[in-house]
DNA sequence: TAGATTGTTAATCGATTAACAATC
DNA sequence: TAGATTGTTAATCGATTAACAATC
């Protein structure tokens, strides 16, 4: 059984991490469907994926299943909403109330993985005093401060690029240890704050190429003979 | 000097695929500031990357440096725009008026990018007929034919979970390649069609994990001796 | 017991980092 | 020529996949 004093971090692969709310959201589907037990291969093929590799990710969170059997729904919801830390409230800031900062403050659901965003910050006196989905605008300058006084550690960012550097400063200043970044903008903070960003044109850039790349192959098969039909490649 | 009958694919890793974008953007900056030519090193210290790393990737997207100089930025940006397709017209159309699709239909800097939303669909009839940033919204039934008569071949999904996948057949029936899907949802489609996941959950997931271990790490540190000062660790 | 599936170790694969000769 | 940096090959690292004994 456990060891209370670990002597290291358990340290979880990055892709690895990136996984686990899919197979969370599995499960649940599973639990509202009455389903009390599932095998790595039920999994991996309901979600497209490597029996092997879903026994590893859940063996990485320390989920035990029973050989034979398989893994209890039961038990791996609340596991691996434990490990992702969906218990604990996690108070929020979001800076920038547009449209895409606008869009999140109305997600319902981030409160059912433990995060509520209790305010918003903008620097356009138009915004400033306006609620948004019952959370009040303030002014940006006003963010350091907020931060410390309520004892905020979570960020979010939604300013235009040219403003992002200085509000993950105000935030940094605050106290914030955590941003989720929307601006499309390489942040520079202090290297105990997490950053986890989410730039849309790198994400637009692959789709990009890949859909050129697409195209273009059966552009150049349809010219010629058509051989390498489908493109399928065996790895 | 380039042979013309490539016999096989480039094959670029999906990590080079999506840090191209942010070479390029920095690349637009020094041009900006009127520098001419650049290191991988240079590169490496502004954009805290290994110069090795940044090297194979230029090297990946045929971009050719001169040794002893470096790399010129006025070849470097049209290179990697043509290579990530942001020449090419690439029209598209969007499902889910919601507030992200309204945000995602403002963007005007995807236009810098090749992409441009030319209609929105969704099920409300209180959104049909809308115009959002000058766009059309249409009944999400006519979306197949459209995208067939038009010829398109990208679309993003920006509809509930529980009407993405319907969402996602129509368009394969239409015709699309490539979907961006800001759903959370993981959607079945034919192994041709090229789907980039934009899962807000998913980073949630990872971002909240790691702020817990963050705070909990360091309440342990306060609540003992606090040796483990910053976490810091030499990889 | 026989069948299924986990837990765990080994093999493979791919990406990153290091080393160094070639070139400007 | 000396200094800098690329191009390219080798070493390392980490994640995925395969293999198989242990367990229900």
């Amino acid at each position: 059984m456990g060891d209370i004093s670990q002597p290291a971090a358990p340290r979880i692969p990055e892709p690895t991490l990136h996984r686990l709310h899919g197979y969370y959201r599995y499960f649940q589907g599973l639990e509202h469907r009455g389903i009390a037990s599932v095998s790595c291969s039920a999994i991996g093929r309901d979600l497209s994926m490597d029996p092997t590799l879903v026994r590893k990710d859940l063996e990485s969170i320390a989920m035990a299943g029973r050989p034979g059997v398989g893994f209890s729904v039961t038990e791996l919801i609340p596991g691996i909403g434990a490990f992702l830390g969906y218990n604990g409230s996690k108070r929020a800031i979001l800076a920038g109330a547009g449209s895409l900062g606008t869009a999140l403050l109305g997600y319902r659901k981030f409160a059912e993985f433990g995060l509520r965003v209790v305010a918003a910050f903008d620097n356009s006196p138009l915004r400033v005093g306006e609620s948004l989905h019952e959370i009040e605008v303030r002014h940006i300058n006003g963010l350091p401060e907020f931060a410390r006084e309520m004892d905020i550690h979570l960020g979010i960012i939604t300013v235009p690029a040219e403003a992002a550097q200085r509000v993950a400063d105000q935030m940094v200043r605050g106290g914030i240890r955590a941003i989720w970044n929307f601006a499309p903008a390489n942040l520079r903070v202090p290297e105990k704050i997490v950053v986890q960003n989410e730039d849309l044109y790198n994400s637009l850039a692959a789709l990009s190429h890949r859909l050129a790349v697409k195209l273009g192959e059966e552009i150049r098969g349809g010219k010629s003979n058509g051989v390498y039909a489908g493109g399928a490649r065996i790895r």
